[in-house]
DNA sequence: TAATCTACCAAACACTTGTTAGGGAAGGGT
DNA sequence: ACCCTTCCCTAACAAGTGTTTGGTAGATTA
């Protein structure tokens, strides 16, 4: 007989989603750190030491969250970058699908912005700077092209233009909630529009 | 004899402003729950007790950065929108101050941008819905202004701009680093083109 | 020289933290 | 009837938390 189970991983998923939900809630309230295991198992009905039936430490509920939603995250972008687009059309793809990506999983990517930073220096975490350094390379990469292609203007530093678009979309996450009274494609629209001709009247 | 000296107050507040900048980095870069009074002492090379010679509580110190960060950031501000100028130049010499405000008190404004969501309910804290209402309506205004006068576009959702708006510029302060290779004079003026007119080619 | 003040240290405090160990109720399978 | 699995509770643990108290070396003042 081994010493131990591990439930964790074998039982059935459905408890173990509601309760990384209701998690992920928590942490995107109130910051990861700040986050007792007991608010958590007070918002799930539950006792702390619950919560160490389905998960075995806080820190693993994290990287569960973080890790799903950036799998998720990459099953859409991959798709998009595949599909052989044009500089100007692979942006707005990108724009839209990251929208509709923080209507799935707000929490997840509200969480995503507060800590990846100083998690990404943790060994456990480091899938978060990989993913952030492919992020990069794919939006940088579209910018170039479009640059080159002449789609893009050619008097901004790129790197800046970047950092602006990439910004411009993510943060939206701390202020939407989903059901509110814009879909996220049509956010997404919106947000295109401002970035790609200005708020300026055109004269 | 009074029961209680406050040399927290009355001192010399060199020192007091030499700690709150050590402090403020700590926060900046751990987050305020993860930073421990002991880490902020270590950084000051101190012990965690020394700190509350000065100091009255971790708290207080959090207080007494974000205060003193909103305060210049309004007096910034309010010579700005008291000038009387027009809706665009009203937006890019706030745009401009934003940044200059990043550049000397980036920690600050980097934990404005991570706390203040859920400090905001504290009602210690609750400068800091005041002050994001005024500064909501400073800026929700001047983008009235400009559709009004016909400066800026009348197809966009006027709340959602704000918010582009406002993200974008504040979002800096999380990569900006101080002796960059751009001024900030030079990082508004190219926000501004962005915002104003859009990254595509005009056609 | 004596008194006072400044800025820190040393050591402890009460409390909260994440985590663990053992147990038990409910229910399905045999 | 029995066993086993699932899912949770009770109760505690050690480590770390913010904070307090009393003391003290060195400068400043009287």
């Amino acid at each position: 007989m081994p010493t131990k189970k591990k439930p964790q991983v074998t039982a059935t998923p459905e408890r173990r989603r509601e309760l990384l939900g209701t998690a992920a809630e928590v942490f995107a309230a109130q910051g990861y750190n700040a986050t007792t295991v007991r608010k958590i198992a007070d918002a799930a009905g539950m006792l702390a030491g619950s919560l160490y039936y389905h998960f075995d430490s806080k820190e693993s509920m994290l990287d569960e969250i973080l890790s799903g939603f950036l799998t998720e995250l990459w099953d859409g972008y991959d798709a998009v970058l595949a599909a052989g687009l044009g500089p100007r059309e692979t942006i707005e793809a990108l724009v839209t699908e990251s929208f509709r990506e923080i209507d799935r999983h707000r929490a997840a990517v509200a969480i995503y912005q507060k800590e990846s930073r100083h998690l990404s220096a943790q060994p456990r975490f480091q899938y978060l700077s990989d993913s952030q350094q492919k992020f990069e390379k794919a939006w940088l990469g579209t910018l170039e092209r479009g640059v080159a292609a002449q789609v893009f203007r050619a008097d901004l530093d790129i790197r800046l233009t970047y950092r602006f678009v990439r910004d411009t979309v993510w943060v939206a996450a701390s202020w939407y909630r989903p059901g509110g009274q814009h879909s996220p494609d049509e956010i997404a629209r919106q947000y295109l529009s401002m970035v790609l001709d200005g708020i300026a009247v055109r004269t």
